[in-house]
DNA sequence: ATTGTGGCCTGCCCGC
DNA sequence: TGCGGGCAGGCCACAA
């Protein structure tokens, strides 16, 4: 399912629309409008882009942010700072693939085996498509419905993201309360952390199985009781793990994704996988090595 | 306030 | 063979 790894995919083809204008919009289905702005209706759509010219493709973990020109500048316009001081684009779209979606870009697919979903690629889930001015087209493919699309989507409360965070960021997402720093610290599992979007965005289920297993900790490991060496640990092995299975291209690429079934065995020590509900998701882990 | 739970959504797989 | 229950998890609303 889309993780950051595969929204970092559909970021790279969303760069194939950047300088398209958009001429038409089509909601094909009155899905996940989130409406944090106030503005994401049909109407509100409509009229922040049609007429819009894509500048950019940003994501902030599984939030893919598309820049958007309205006055029609590009290409050839007014560099990116004069166009609006402190930000670049005058509307932003966000676009979230839920657990099933996808980018589909002049009616190309990326090509992903997303797992937890049909292997058959067909239009009919295409819940909201843009049609640009040169006659192609961008869509959101999405047959759970589980995506969404949103203006001027709120990244405030964002973690950083998890392909660049720091081991002081990992240090801060696991330690506890992020307010008071003298505070006890908190009983939450380390799997609920680490996939807890506001300390760090980015991570899904998969990729925190991956992580914990290769960095040997069991998922409900109290956060805050975590050592600092164990903490080192589990940075590195978020780096690592999302480096490695980027270039393997995808969430479900990982070494412990073969283990992760009823009977399944570890691949480092061949002891019987654990299953459980860790931080309200299934979770898999090896008792002999994950403490 | 932080943490946990349930539900949404739908394709697919398994067992009867 | 057909059918239905359970399952998958990102995200959000809600409860405690």
């Amino acid at each position: 399912m889309p993780e950051l790894i595969e929204v970092e995919r559909y970021r790279r083809t969303a760069t194939r629309t950047i300088g398209r204008t958009i001429e038409a919009i089509e909601l094909l289905d009155p899905f996940g409008l989130r409406n944090g702005s106030g503005r994401t209706t049909t109407a509100g759509l409509q009229a922040a882009l049609v007429g819009a010219t894509i500048l950019a493709a940003r994501r902030i973990g599984k939030l893919l942010l598309l820049d958007l020109d309205v006055s029609g500048g590009l290409p050839g316009g007014p560099p990116a700072d004069e166009v609006r001081a402190g930000s670049p684009a005058d509307e932003i779209l966000g676009l979230r693939f839920g657990m099933t979606g996808r980018l589909v870009v002049d009616g190309t697919a990326e090509i992903d085996e997303l797992l937890y979903t049909s292997g058959r690629d067909d239009a009919v889930w295409d819940r909201f498509r843009v049609r640009f001015a040169d006659g192609g087209t961008m869509a959101v493919r999405d047959p759970r419905r589980l995506g969404g699309v949103e203006l001027d989507p709120d990244v405030s409360a964002l973690g950083p993201d998890a392909t660049a965070v720091t081991l002081a960021e990992v240090r801060a997402a696991v330690a506890g309360p992020a307010r008071s720093a003298g505070s006890s610290g908190s009983t939450a599992a380390v799997k609920a952390r680490i996939m807890d979007q506001y300390r760090i965005a980015g991570i899904g289920n998969l990729l925190a199985d991956e992580i914990l297993w290769r960095a040997g900790i069991a998922p409900g490991v109290a956060a805050s009781s975590l050592s600092k060496a164990r903490t080192v640990r589990l940075h590195a092995a978020i780096l690592a793990t999302v480096a490695d299975l980027t270039e393997r291209g995808g969430s479900h690429l990982g070494d412990v994704m073969e283990a992760r079934h009823p009977g399944g065995f570890c691949p480092r020590d061949g002891a019987a996988m654990r299953v459980g509900r860790v931080g309200g998701r299934t979770s898999w882990w090896c008792p002999k090595h994950q403490r």
